[in-house]
DNA sequence: TTTGAAACTTAGAAGCGATGAT
DNA sequence: ATCATCGCTTCTAAGTTTCAAA
């Protein structure tokens, strides 16, 4: 099929382009016309394009056609013209590292996009224009049909469109990016004396730090310390240190950065050292008892067969394995292995319904199982062992400083879990070598040696960039990093780039939504495009939203949303569905600005619901725009922004309201505040398993309160009639009725009389080792009868709206106060776990909230640290722990 | 321009170990 | 002490942004 002109043929029209000239027309006047807001909107016209959450309707995207199928990996190599020749791609090093040659799997090489020009040859009157159409009739780039200027010139006269203002470039030219260099061996940054490399002071912002018990952690000031900060806590330090062992000596550098200033800048180090990368080890063949079964038959594979059907294997439990993608890639690319290295007893395996995994799984289950019964001894030993073996990789030397590194494993081999909708998911996903391996590391430091046979692929020095290592992995060309640990200086000091960039947003978000909203009446097409979708950004924290290729998960973000995505409800309302990062859905009814109603109602005219809904509008323009706002300003700093300020906000809401509550009182604030945040972000997370479970079990516990308040009442009205009239006793208790009453009783009858049963038994064995006679039956039998008896009574009771109780009306009335209360307090706590089920706080905590928020916050309030941040975290943000109680983001 | 490589951040799932209930 | 739960860590996929090459 290779790039079937058939495909071309079923539906090409230049798709995505809406080819009526949706607003450009000419793009002049039409589009001025149109862009007209007077203009009615007949409701009629709105487009409700209702799909349900996880399977957007995308038939047009395979008009990929441009793009060199995927699917044709059985195609002869190469034939194609179309076809990047795979052997000249292929890295050597993928190869037969695992015993699986890359050739033999990866049909293409790089998933390279082919693509060709579509002249479009509709709406002649459109703007000059080579749409490129793509996917889902949408192209790579989005089917605008124009081009930014065209509409300037013809959309209405005036209104310049902003389009080109140069933006305030800085002519500081960094240091070429390392795109050339890393060829090899770069030739060293040229002296650049230029280069905004001012770290002089840096080097020694260095403090040695021992390790106390008590949580304090400063001691003796390395000499060349350069600042005062923190002088009392050393003194302190210093003391304590003083009494205590030195044994302990274990004195970490600790790097101050944050109080040096520099940094900024492109050369990342000025010497670097390390060890390399850990390979995961070799691929071990399974005992000769355990083999898979084919069309009920034992087969006996060689070990580059086993190993990848033992990637199989190992999932047959998981979703994963229920899905035909991902079934149909993994066989695919496992029968290319098999012809390479076929079974020794001749098996012919054609059918993945004949293929039993089942007896690897068990294996690996009783393997799992034997490995966690080991001993707590022995299980320590390994771990010991193993972290020994590692050691040397998990840090590096960093202009001298020790820091540590972070994914210093090498991804082993396995099964791509791509998600969702992932094309690709469930193919091979090759070993890595050395072969594989470029290194990054300093000039004069030495080179490590592999620990595996093998030789690093290259070695450069490129001390523009942060990562130590690198490769290209199989499934989608793209690049893999090993690069500094999240505690690391370098992270560190970016991560406070990216907060104070977004504070710095604050200084000028006033003036830009100024402007985005004027310009949501631009006469302009592209700008008020933009406009509209920067109130998107800005107020729902919408992601960028690049265009996506064929060979990917069709997910979208603001750019890239289509008209199927949005639905418009009169009289403001737009409800938002889509896939998002990792396909997530997001879905959000949001009442917004008339004008963005009536503007997305204009863009959404004409058009089909697979064409892009902000055709004139792509990540970079827009990006390019939003940096001649603010220096700097992209879209992805109004997610950073508006999470912070939000928090900040949130928190601020509730600080006097906090002033005397328990702790307890104080994390749940900050949790809210989290949650809202993270809702805002969208950030989502599978529910616990066990929460269905655990949610019926609080509301039997709800009920049961219910229920014991029910029987105060009836208590109360018991003693006076007179209550019953009270609204405050009043029936409060419609979850529970009589059928769920007499179960309830029956099991706690049913528990009582176990209670006793124990009761008697504890009490007898006591009095026996005290040298006591012990009860005899009849005891217990009395109990059990006074049990009985009681609930019979309460049987007896139901329904009457009477009920026994030793305590006085006015003890009654405080017990009724005290359980509605407790009652309330529960029923929030259910809600707000029901709620927060399918909420992931962590994420927004990692990456959008500014650390220094919590840190000031923990500080106002006086709570730990360590009860909001994990341990990693607080490592990862040592910068921003030292903020004091009235910082503010 | 447009495309895509490169480099880095952000993301949820899986794995794992601590902790609390029984 | 054992088991289930839960939260943290690890893993690696999937984004964004920038810039050079075509």
């Amino acid at each position: 099929m290779s790039t079937d002109s058939a495909m071309l043929s079923d539906d090409n029209r230049p798709a995505t382009s809406s080819p009526n000239g949706h607003a450009n027309g000419k793009n002049g006047t039409s589009a001025t016309e149109q862009l007209s807001d007077e203009e009615e909107i007949p409701l009629s016209q709105v487009t409700r394009t209702p799909y349900s959450s996880a399977q957007p309707p995308r038939q047009k995207r395979k008009r990929a056609v441009y793009y060199e199928s995927s699917s044709e990996d059985d195609t002869p190599l190469a034939s194609s013209p179309l076809k990047p020749s795979s052997d000249a791609v292929t890295k050597p090093g993928a190869i037969n590292a695992t015993t699986v040659p890359a050739s033999l799997v990866n049909g293409k090489g790089k998933g390279k996009a082919v693509k060709e020009e579509y002249t479009e040859c509709e709406t002649p009157d459109d703007a000059p224009s080579k749409a490129k159409v793509n996917a889902n009739g949408r192209s790579k780039r989005p089917a605008r049909k124009k081009a930014k200027h065209d509409d300037d010139d013809d959309d209405d006269e005036a209104v310049s469109d902003s389009g080109d203002s140069t933006p305030p470039t800085k002519k500081k030219r960094a240091v070429p990016r390392k795109r050339k260099a890393k060829e090899q061996s770069e030739p060293e940054p040229e002296s650049e004396d230029d280069a905004p490399v001012k770290k002089p002071s840096i080097q020694r912002a260095t403090k040695k730090v021992k390790k106390e018990d008590g949580g304090g952690a400063t001691s003796e000031v390395d000499a060349s310390k350069p600042k005062k900060r923190g002088t009392k806590k050393e003194k302190e330090g210093k003391e304590k240190g003083k009494g205590k062992n030195k044994k302990e000596e274990e004195e970490e550098e600790v790097f101050r950065w944050w109080e040096v200033g520099g940094g900024d800048g492109s050369v990342k180090w000025k010497t670097l050292e390390h060890n390399g990368v850990i390979f995961p080890p070799p691929y071990e063949p399974l005992p000769l008892d355990v083999k898979m079964k084919y069309d009920g038959k034992e087969v006996d594979l060689p070990p580059a067969s086993e190993e990848v059907a033992s990637f199989y294997a190992a999932m047959i439990e998981t979703d994963h394995a229920q899905d035909a993608t991902f079934n149909k890639n993994f066989f695919d690319d496992w029968k290319k292995v098999l012809k390479a290295n076929p079974p020794l007893n001749g098996t012919n395996i054609v059918s993945f319904e004949l293929c039993d995994f089942s007896p690897m799984f068990q294996h690996f289950e009783t393997e799992k199982a034997k490995k966690k019964s080991l001993p707590a001894a022995e299980k320590k030993e390994l771990k010991k062992a193993r972290d020994d073996m590692e050691a040397k990789y998990t840090t590096c030397l960093l202009d001298g400083r020790k820091e540590k590194v972070g994914n210093f494993r090498v991804e082993p081999p396995g099964l791509f879990r791509g998600r969702g909708e992932h094309p690709k998911k469930g193919a091979l996903k090759f070993r890595v070598r050395p072969e594989d391996i470029t290194l990054n590391i300093g000039k004069d430091a030495p080179i490590p040696v592999p620990n595996m046979p093998g030789k690093w692929k290259a070695i450069q020095h490129d001390n523009t960039v942060t990562w130590l290592a690198n490769w290209t992995e199989n499934i989608n060309n793209s690049h893999k990093y090993v690069f500094l640990a999240a505690g690391s200086s370098l992270k560190g000091q970016s991560d406070m780039l990216k907060f104070e960039k977004a504070r710095e947003l604050k200084n000028h978000v006033d003036r830009i939504r100024q402007n985005y909203n004027t310009d949501l009446r631009s006469k302009v097409m592209a700008d008020r495009q933009r406009a509209t979708a920067m109130y998107f950004i800005d107020k729902l924290a919408l992601r960028a939203g690049n265009e996506k290729g064929e060979d990917e998960a069709d997910t979208v973000g603001c750019c890239s949303l289509r008209c199927e995505h949005l639905t418009l409800e009169s009289p403001n309302t737009i409800v938002f569905d889509f896939l998002g990062k990792d396909s997530i859905r997001y879905y959000n009814q949001v009442p917004v600005d008339p004008q963005v109603f009536k503007n997305i109602r204009i863009f959404k005219e004409n058009k089909e619901d697979e064409d892009a809904l902000f055709d004139r509008v792509n990540t970079s323009s827009l990006n390019k725009h939003l940096t001649s706002e603010m220096k700097g300003l992209t879209a992805k700093v109004f997610r950073t922004y508006n999470a912070s300020i939000t928090f900040q906000k949130l928190l601020d809401e509730k600080e006097e309201e906090l002033k005397n509550a328990t702790l307890q009182e104080k994390l749940n604030a900050y949790n809210h505040a989290n949650r809202l945040v993270a809702i805002l972000c969208n950030h989502q997370r599978a529910a616990p398993k066990t929460h269905d479970q655990s949610m019926e079990k609080m509301r039997y516990k709800y009920r049961s309160l219910k229920y014991e308040r029910m029987k105060m009442r009836h208590a109360l009205f018991a003693l006076d009639d007179s209550y019953k009239s009270d609204d405050k006793y009043a029936d409060d208790e419609s979850e529970i009725d009589d059928d769920w009453i007499t179960t309830h009783e029956e099991s706690m009858r049913g528990k009582d009389m176990e209670k006793a049963e124990k009761k008697f038994e504890k009490d007898n064995e006591k009095l026996i080792e005290d040298g006591k006679e012990p009860h005899g039956q009849s005891v217990l039998d009395s109990k059990i009868k006074a049990i009985k008896d009681e609930y019979k009574r309460l049987a007896k009771e139901r329904g009457t709206k009477k009920a026994k109780s030793n305590k006085t009306a006015e003890k009654l009335e405080e017990a009724i106060e005290k359980l509605g209360q407790r009652i309330k307090a529960f029923k929030l706590q259910m809600v707000d776990r029901d709620a927060g089920k399918e909420v992931a706080l962590g994420t927004s905590k990692i990456n959008y909230l500014d650390p220094r928020i919590t840190a000031a916050w923990c500080k106002t309030h006086d709570v730990p640290i360590e009860k909001l941040f994990s341990k990693t975290l607080v490592t990862k943000f040592p910068w921003a722990l030292e903020a004091d109680a009235y910082w503010k983001f």
